[in-house]
DNA sequence: AACTATTTATAAGA
DNA sequence: TTCTTATAAATAGTT
C-alpha cells in the first residue's frame, strides 16, 4: 500500500528502513488500540527497533501486561522466567553459604564458638589475631603520634603568634605613652586582645 | 476500510465482533511479521480474544520472548515478575549488603584496611581482638591441660597392666617351674605378651 | 469463507 | 521528521 508494492524483506537502504519502521510501528500499535476497543480483546505488544529502541502498547491498565504474560504461561506452557527465579534463587544460596561462613570466622575471631576446634585451628586463629592486633597497635600509635605532632607544632604556633602580638601591643603602648601621656599611662590592655593559653581542638586537626 | 466507515467503538453485535476480531487479529500478526522482515525489528505480540483464548507472535525463535521481556523490563522499569521474585531480589541484595559488612569486619580484625579508622575505631577493634585472643589462649591452655591430664592418666593405666601382666607371668612361671621344672626354667617371655611403653595417641583421645 | 466496495495504511517523493 | 499523494492493503458489510 503506497506508491509502490514491496517486497516483504529486509530494506537496505537504512534510512528507508528507518522510515518504513516508524511509520509502521505507529501503523501496528493503532491497530492494536482498534482490536482492544472493537473487540475487546486484550493486546500486549511490544517492538524493538534495531536500534534497541523499544515501545509498547498494552490494553488496560499497565498491570495487565502481568495477566496477559501469566495466560501466555498457562496457554503456551512455556516458561519466560523460572530460568531467571531460578539463577536469583542459586545467587541466594551462594552468597548466603559465604556469609554463614563469614559469620563463623567473625565468631572464631572474636573468641566465640571455639570449643569444637582443635589445636592446629586454635593456633592459626591466635596467630591471626596477633598479627590483627598488632597492626591495630602500629596504626594507633602513628596516630598519637602524629597528634603529638601537631599539637607541638600548634603550641609553637601559639608562642610565635604570643610573641607577635606582644611586640604590636608594645608598639601601641609606646605611641600612646608619647602622644596622651598624662591619660592613658598605666591603662590596661583591653580584655577582647588578651592572649589566651588554648587547647587546640584534637578532633578538628586530624 | 471496508464497504463503510466505522466508529472506533465496542461492536455490540457478538457474532460481528467476533468475526472483525477474527479477521483484525491475523491483520496484526500479518503487519508485526512484516515489520519484523522489512526493518528487522524484534515484536512480541500477544492477543487474548474476549473468549479468553489466545494467540502470539514473536519474531525469533521461541525464546526471544524472553529477551524481549528482559529489554521491557530495563527499559520501561516496569516489575513484571511476581512478587515472588521481588522479594528473593531483595533478599540477594541484603544479604549482599551484610556480606560486604561483614567483609570490613573481618578485614578490620585482621588489620587491614584500618588506615581510615579514627582512634575510637582502633580502641574498639583493639578491644575486640584482646578479648579473642584471650579467649582462644584460654581453650588452647584448657586443651592443653586435658591432654596433660590424660596422658597422666594413661601413664597410671599403663603401670597397672604392666604389674598385672606381672603378677600373671608370675604366676605362670611359678606354674611352669613346678609342672616341667627341667624343660622350661628360664625360658623366655613370649614377645607377644611383652609390655611395651606407649605413647597413646593424642588424636584419637581427644 | 468469499467477494468487493470502500476505507485505511503507507511507499515514494518533497 | 513531517506532509503529500498515488497506490497497495485491509477490511466491513454482503452473499
Amino acid at each position: 500500500m503506497g506508491r509502490g508494492k514491496i517486497e516483504i524483506k529486509r530494506i537496505e537502504n537504512s534510512s528507508n528502513r528507518q522510515v518504513t519502521y516508524s511509520k509502521r510501528r505507529n501503523g501496528i500499535i493503532k491497530k492494536a488500540k482498534e482490536i482492544t476497543v472493537l473487540c475487546d480483546a486484550k493486546v500486549s505488544l511490544i517492538i524493538i527497533a534495531s536500534s534497541g529502541k523499544m515501545v509498547d502498547y498494552c490494553s488496560g491498565p499497565p498491570e495487565t501486561l502481568k495477566k496477559i504474560l501469566d495466560k501466555y504461561h498457562s496457554q503456551s506452557g512455556k516458561r519466560l522466567w523460572d530460568a531467571k527465579h531460578e539463577n536469583l534463587s542459586n545467587e541466594v544460596d551462594r552468597v548466603k553459604k559465604d556469609n554463614d561462613s563469614m559469620q563463623i570466622e567473625l565468631r572464631h575471631l572474636k573468641g566465640e564458638d571455639i570449643t569444637s576446634l582443635n589445636h592446629v585451628d586454635l593456633m592459626t586463629l591466635e596467630e591471626a589475631l596477633e598479627i590483627g592486633l598488632a597492626s591495630i597497635r602500629d596504626r594507633k600509635s602513628k596516630y598519637v603520634e602524629a597528634v603529638i605532632e601537631n599539637d607541638r607544632a600548634l603550641e609553637e604556633e601559639r608562642k610565635r603568634l604570643t610573641y607577635q602580638l606582644y611586640k604590636v601591643m608594645k608598639i601601641e603602648e609606646n605611641l600612646r605613652d608619647m602622644n596622651y601621656n598624662t591619660t592613658t599611662h598605666g591603662q590596661q590592655i583591653p580584655f577582647a586582645l588578651r592572649v589566651q593559653p588554648n587547647q587546640p581542638n584534637l578532633h578538628d586537626i586530624m
